[in-house]
DNA sequence: ATCAGAAATAGGAACCATTCCTAATTTGAA
DNA sequence: TTCAAATTAGGAATGGTTCCTATTTCTGAT
């Protein structure tokens, strides 16, 4: 693995979880200097593919990678636009009844906003 | 309302339910000829934020529009990238587990990946 | 019916996150 | 060590969407 891609793995894992390709790019800045951004986009999306990290597709924003590699749901707050993960159970469940339903689900999306308590003043 | 905008609406209305911007321009041409792609943008926008349809944002594609205006999840097939709509159950069982735990949901989408019939093969 | 202001339009330029291209460099297996 | 395969930096290109502007079309009060 090249030390480019080392870089973006753990700047990712050692995230709080979820970070922006920008975000990304900045952090792994510091690791190595002459990263460009072609470089962390092109490792971002190896990454996916190998299962690793995990591309979440939000509507309206950019992209978002998760170092949770598993399909999973989401909370976006309307305000800051913070994100969090969504309980476990609760999509669970979903595909759970979507699977008794007949549906396959191979990957999927679950995002909802809410408002976070920071910014319900 | 302008008859650009009556033709954007009802070409939405008289389709299967989940069209791109695209193929909405397309269609809508046949009623109105001048139509410039800027005012089925713009038009989907307003009629978007009246709540007469909703945009559906679906990873790594083009967004699509939908005549139920109101938030509910859909399926979308691997192979044909064609659009279906989610049993109402599925989605107003999950965000009923999110209120249950304190998560207020305004808005949501719930997007994932099978494989339809007709794909099968 | 008239006319002023408001709303909407066509057309095209701009935006911007992401992808693609290419020549040069690095990597790692034998 | 060697050499093909993988990867890189940098920048150009892409493409869906939004924005800009001058012009046209409504609307409704007189």
């Amino acid at each position: 693995m090249s030390k480019q891609r080392k870089a973006v793995l753990q700047v990712l894992e050692e995230s709080h979880g979820h970070l922006t390709a920008e975000e990304i790019f900045f952090e792994v800045r510091k690791i190595v200097p002459s990263i460009s951004y072609s470089t962390v986009y092109r490792n971002l999306g190896v990454l996916s593919d190998e299962e690793k990290i995990h591309k979440i597709t939000l509507p309206s924003d950019s992209d978002v990678f998760d170092k949770t590699p598993s399909s999973h749901g989401h909370l976006i707050c309307k305000k800051c636009r913070h994100v969090c993960d969504m309980p476990f159970e609760v999509t669970e469940n979903s595909l759970e009844a979507l699977r008794s339903q007949g549906f396959e689900i191979e990957n999927y999306c679950f995002m909802a906003e809410y408002i976070c308590k920071d910014c319900q003043e």
